[in-house]
DNA sequence: TATTATATATAAGTTTATTATATATATTTT
DNA sequence: AAAATATATATAATAAACTTATATATAATA
């Protein structure tokens, strides 16, 4: 398992990345989806996962649609536009921080 | 400038890796290490860096030795045994983390 | 003399995630 | 058939981590 303290702040760029890639998804999905790609080593709780996907809906990144399969209720989430593009931007910020904090954790001088 | 809230987790591990790596150093210093080391990306608040040193020191991860340098005092950190140990561990964590979180953030299927 | 750099530190507030709890249906195992 | 596990969403209380603001003081530079 990942040290989740490591994990804060990336929560957000993983469920963002993810519908990206796999078009819409639920809560539920995107919890085993993460697993799976991460085999095994991540594992997002629903306390952590709900109000981020929350969070995102009210700030316009993802928008929502109800489904009933069955009788069990099942909540999609889509991107918007504005939401795929903040994706990429995210997604590249990650990358550029770990270049960057490998210049700080790398060296080992004598 | 490195978006903050990726930094989040992660500032305990950068400060431990300096240590390590430059024997005693001081607060200031840090600061002045992780900007140069980060080509200026990263600046370390000391609202966030004092809280860490202090936590560190009353985990016995790190020891303190205060100096005069004139009338202005100035507090040196250096790592414990224990300290160093947990350093690598942390360290090599960090990587762990980017190596899997790339298995999750890296696909883009069609 | 004024400004900037050096130097440490605490407190209030915010954000973010953890842990616990609640609710309910569907499927698999015993 | 009953029990256990998997599927499914959600909130609330708590804790951790960081930001922003504030306080204090000396040294060097313009």
């Amino acid at each position: 398992m990942i040290a989740n303290d490591l994990l804060k702040g990336t929560l957000r760029t993983i469920v963002l990345k993810l519908l990206a890639d796999n078009g819409r998804m639920y809560g539920y999905e995107i919890t085993k989806k993460v697993e799976e790609l991460s085999t095994g080593k991540i594992k997002l709780t629903f306390g952590a996962l709900y109000p981020v996907l929350h969070k995102l809906e009210a700030d316009g990144h993802i928008t929502t649609e109800t489904e009933y399969i069955g009788k069990r209720v099942r909540k999609y989430y889509t991107l918007t536009e504005t939401g795929r593009s903040w994706t990429e931007q995210r997604v590249d910020e990650f990358f550029d921080f770990v270049t960057t904090l490998t210049y700080v954790l790398k060296p080992t001088p004598a």
